[in-house]
DNA sequence: TATTAATTGATATCAAGTATCAATTAGCAC
DNA sequence: GTGCTAATTGATACTTGATATCAATTAATA
């Protein structure tokens, strides 16, 4: 979907999991040279099924190591499993289209702003947030607008 | 949690129902009644679990109903089960204490404000936004600071 | 009261994800 | 390079959350 390079990224993910203290295995390698290669959020699942050569259980281990590294964000989503993917900035939000599921990111001070002025409308600490903007991307805003119909 | 009062909500959720041409059973009005007295936000298997003489299959029914009516609103837990709460106002967000994880709502015009300026910053038309603060409730406030090592 | 379609719920099944644990392997010492 | 050891792997079994099936039941209407 984006066009940024990801020459740099591929050493990151496999770097996230080093700076941990994690070996590097060929099975890591496998996983975050794929995430890498998608680009896109995905789900465990997809990469499983990507991955046949590598186990369900490490696909899902390293997956999490990830997370826990920051290296990847799990986002929820309402009627399926959780997706992920790279963290390209330090905290951010994320665009889902509601059509074609495609994910991407945001950052936007006003976000934040907000969220500071928030904190004296609502009981308690603030201690985090998270935002999901639903849209219907460009791509296929297009594809409603060539074909209608389309399948 | 809240002390607001409940009177009237006893009618909505079998009236939700109702207005959606489901018919009037008993087992539509043991779940209704049960959410409405519990008030808090819960998940579907704790209310399954809280009714053993409804069957699983009919307690997740009744909450889709419910949530397809808007009575109910589903809200994502990222390492588990969602989560359903009483929509008692038309749009809102979510407080999730990250401690107890006691469910709150809010709403505050800010928040739409800035998703329409967001709208020039983003690729593709908005359809919708999620928002969840993560807190430290007042109660898990008070009680890390009369007994630290509390349970 | 009879009729009929909606509803129920036990059961089977599915899907996502985790625990187990013997076999394998990375990283290190030598 | 060799050997050692703890980390890692992955097949399998299992758990949990949720849905599909379908005979039996029941609400709503005539």
């Amino acid at each position: 979907m984006a066009t940024a390079t990801t020459e740099s990224i591929s050493v990151n993910l496999i770097n996230a999991l080093d700076d941990r203290g994690l070996r590097r295995t060929s099975a890591r390698a496998a996983v975050t040279s794929r995430i890498e290669q998608v680009s896109d959020a995905f789900t465990a699942e997809q990469l499983c099924r990507e991955l046949p050569g590598v186990g369900r259980a490490t696909v899902y281990r390293t997956i999490r190591h990830l997370v826990d590294a920051g290296a990847l964000c799990k986002l929820p989503i309402l009627d399926g499993a959780p997706m992920y993917s790279i963290a390209r900035v330090e905290h951010h939000h994320h665009t889902i289209c509601s059509r074609c599921g495609a994910v991407g990111e945001f950052r936007h001070s006003t976000v934040e702003r907000v969220m500071r002025s928030l904190g004296k409308e609502i009981d308690g600490d603030i201690v985090g947030h998270r935002m999901e903007i639903f849209i219907t991307c460009n791509s296929c805003l297009a594809a409603s607008r060539s074909g209608e119909s389309g399948g």
